[in-house]
DNA sequence: AATATTTGCACAAACGATTGTGATTACGTA
DNA sequence: TACGTAATCACAATCGTTTGTGCAAATATT
């Protein structure tokens, strides 16, 4: 090591600080400064004021990766997202990272670009960092969890959000999709719409069965059948947006209100319906959903629904640290579940308020 | 250790496989096993197969806090950026992400907040993690550096992007923003446009500054003066957007054309000129910078200027590596310049081509 | 055949912090 | 005075890898 010693180094000794360091310095054993800079009850406080003094003097930094090595965990967090574009993951990532610091963790940032061989990966990485946790939402077409076996039963919290696997029973925190739904659907039924569609997601995922289900659930609330037609399946892109919204179109019986499961397919539906000439919200209204960013962008502004994510971040931090907190009960599932809101805007707006 | 030993756990014996775990069962020393799978040419072939084939059988998991221990650095990659929404940072930590990937290291992503206290406070929770490397985009008002230095004197790679110290000799990775703030007002100008307004960013940043010169330099190529009065210095929201594009409004010669520094404050520019009745591009022609996703959004859709953000992200990570490698000369400065594409659109095409 | 060289592997000491156990001192009470 | 208790701190092992050095056997050189 040719750079312990030289004097071009920040750190007086030419190497960080140590624990030994402070320990020869003050004349005692490394013990006592670790148990000084965590307070432990066995160190006097007159020692202890020495060690922290001279620590903050010497600008000592412990050294994360000794004390993960020794206690088996780190205090790193894994993060796995689809993706990190767009306003929701930012901010639900936004949420995780306030809170983890807060409690003393940093955020590892995975994405899977929706490729659940990529998810897998991720996992392995995470893993391997000793990460202390693992906060995942799934990539869309994950249907086969084998990979997170290896996470639960080599002991490390597991929490998902959002993304969910389905009919698993696991530590969750995920929004109320199905009230989403609703009030959403619920509103367009309020304007005075009755043929209400419906751009729903993939089906095997919950979040869109969830809003699928609220959807019916207005319907039913109001004596509306469920017409089968005017409900299209898409995969949650701005084409498939455009597409479902023609396919309605060329409906014989075409809806006056669309509820769009996500905001960019709702653009895409946008798009099309100014492009046939129709008028949004008079001749159809339209609704979205996760109140992305620009949805303050499109004329007419899209009525979304927005999910609280930076809390939906910081409930899943605080689930895994109950979780880490007593490991005793790993078994436990544990759900929170986060109430939507409605933002009417003018996509939807027929009767001003 | 309950852990230890308990059939519920996934590892056969109970913990994660260590090397010691292979050398036993091989009859060998650690020493051989850690050789073996880090290919040194002190082990024999056959060995080597045989550690290969029984660390897959056992699914051993290297443990990468131990190898960081023990040399002292970890795969970890420290990135801070100012904010992770929107598509520029977005899209450059993927870059970064899929280059670091590749190379074997880990990403830790930390957001200032445009804070410069939140962005010491990552710095050291970075260092404290022993980042191999730290990628760093400044907040907005960062102008004091010297928490740099205990990176810089650690020996710590440190590469910047996009957002540079001024001043500072660093490594970085940058746009040429003036070769950026050129095209996109020579376009205008070419457009027939004649009073090309400008709405800068804060006066401190390079990168406005670039971006402001090469506007200048367009004015000046056509002979064009150069008027203060059509300068606006905003701090890049939507609306300072707004309030910049009022202002020039209200000059007694207003522009017919403006080029702003950023898509947001382009943004809030378009709407005060829909608001005030004028056409886009007809009576106002109008060009953004880092072509943010809304930017297809609007109508008209918005000309900017693309920065190719996830070629920033991996050259960063390129230059990185290359710190990295040779460490001998860290004290040499490493540049990287990349150039800006301008993406012609509705708003200040006036002849279609 | 004797010596020089290479090959293949083991020993053991790190890296820096944590922690169960035990030793020492000081204080209190009987 | 004698003994129990509490308060303080040190010893030493440990987490899992890496790596300089050393030793033996195998191969090559003369």
């Amino acid at each position: 090591m040719a750079r312990r010693g030289t004097s071009d180094d920040y750190f007086p000794g030419g190497a960080p600080v140590s624990m030994a360091d402070l320990a020869r310095e003050l004349g005692v054993s490394t013990t006592t400064i670790s148990r000084a800079l965590s307070d432990h009850h066995s160190i006097g406080p007159a020692t202890k004021q020495k060690v922290l003094k001279l620590a903050k003097k010497l600008n000592y930094q412990p050294n994360h990766l000794a004390a993960a090595l020794r206690r088996g965990q780190s205090r790193l967090l894994g993060v796995v997202v689809p993706y990190i574009e767009g306003r929701f993951f930012a901010s639900v990532v936004h949420g995780i990272e306030q809170a983890a610091t807060k409690a003393g963790y940093s955020v590892i940032i995975c994405q899977s670009s929706e490729d659940v061989a990529q998810e897998r990966r991720n996992i392995d990485t995470l893993l391997g960092a000793q990460v202390a946790g693992l906060l995942v939402s799934l990539a869309r077409e994950t249907r086969d969890f084998k990979h997170f076996d290896k996470v639960r039963k080599r002991g490390t919290p597991l929490v998902f959000f959002d993304r969910t696997p389905a009919g698993e029973s696991v530590n969750a925190v995920v929004l109320n999709d199905r009230a989403g739904g609703y009030i959403s659907t619920q509103h367009l039924l309020a304007q005075g719409c009755r043929r209400v569609a419906h751009i729903a997601g993939p089906r095997h995922m919950s979040i869109y069965q969830g809003r699928h289900q609220g959807y019916l659930d207005a319907l039913a609330e109001h004596g509306l059948p469920a017409d089968d037609a005017l409900v299209a399946y898409s995969n949650m892109t701005q084409g498939d947006g455009e597409r479902s919204m023609r396919d309605l179109l060329a409906l014989p019986n075409p809806p006056d209100a669309v509820f769009a499961a996500g905001d960019s397919v709702a653009l895409g539906a946008l798009q099309v319906l100014k492009a046939a000439g129709l008028r949004v919200p008079a001749d159809v209204a339209l609704a979205g959903f996760s109140n992305e960013g620009f949805t303050l962008i499109t004329e007419p502004r899209l009525t979304s629904v927005d999910q609280h994510c930076e809390e939906m971040g910081q409930a899943a931090v605080r689930m895994f640290l109950d979780l880490a907190a007593d490991a005793r009960h790993p078994s436990a599932q544990r759900q929170v579940v986060l109430q939507p809101e409605l933002i009417v805007r003018e996509s939807s707006l027929r009767r001003p308020a």
